[in-house]
DNA sequence: ATGAGTGCAAATGGTTTGCAAGGCC
DNA sequence: GGCCTTGCAAACCATTTGCACTCAT
């Protein structure tokens, strides 16, 4: 079990104090899963689960306010797939677009799309919109190439 | 107050039929108003609302059944704000795929592009990733002209 | 000792569901 | 008669909030 880097920690206790917030032991148990868990996608129930292994006592208030705080300044973002909850996702430092999703309707994998792609299209539509553009969100849903293999679906 | 032309309901009745549903006055009345405020992105208690008016009796949970039948047999599309609730649209019969969204974070504004703009990004996807794209979903958060104009944001 | 952070339980709010009654082929 | 549809109320379930308590600085 991979557990933070000294480096993250010291990224993350920055983040937060940036913002005057501390590091306690439920925010680093929880980033830490997070982290352990990347390209899962866990729900904030989800989260909860896996961070009582090694915080028992924590509630699922904390979860939901410590998951909404780490948003907001930046060190994960929230990943809506209208499924009636939110997941979340690490944000990396060298990462400064949000990446896209490829989401099968089938088995409901997710597929993540790093390439960016959207820069020449967004800078078309501040042109042509008069709108400034600061993030974005893009989902394909779509068939997966198991789930074509598999036959069932063409 | 336009109201449904009888091409358009014909279209509807169709629409329904193909599936196995019936066109009561209950169905009518919620696609009347959501086309009748097309552009204004209607949540499901607004559409309740507004049926009122013209329906005293009909019940929420009504509303609630008939948008998310007419999304299935896609006379309308579910938009998604992650606002905590669901907004819908009609789906003009020219739309061959779904169109994008600029949602102004500070005053809420939504403007539709209609310009796809996203072919040949899917199909490059759809090479890489091996993956059969349906379907997308767009959005775009920034700023709008006025807010900017207002000075207030830059 | 002051304010931030937490756990718990209760409240919230959008959406769904069970059911009895109504309406149409 | 059978089935789809409806209205109502209750249930659901993810998320939020109030509050008393704890804990660092």
């Amino acid at each position: 079990m991979t557990k933070l880097s000294s480096s993250e920690i010291e990224r993350l206790k920055n983040s937060l104090k940036e913002k005057g917030y501390k590091l306690t032991p439920q925010r680093r148990a929880i980033v830490d899963i997070i982290i352990r868990n990347e390209g899962k996608h866990l729900t904030t129930e989800e989260i909860y689960d896996q961070v009582r292994s090694e915080c028992p006592e924590i509630g699922l208030a904390t979860v939901y306010r410590t998951v909404q705080l780490l948003d907001e300044i930046g060190v994960i973002c929230k990943l809506e797939l209208d499924d009636g909850c939110s997941r979340y996702e690490i944000i990396h430092k060298e990462e400064n677009h949000r990446h896209h999703h490829l989401i099968c309707t089938k088995c409901s994998k997710i597929i993540e799309v790093t390439d960016d792609l959207l820069e020449p299209l967004e800078k078309e539509i501040e042109k042509k919109y008069d709108f400034k553009i600061l993030n974005h969100s893009l989902k394909f849903y779509g068939i997966c190439s198991e789930c074509r293999k598999s036959g069932k679906y063409k």
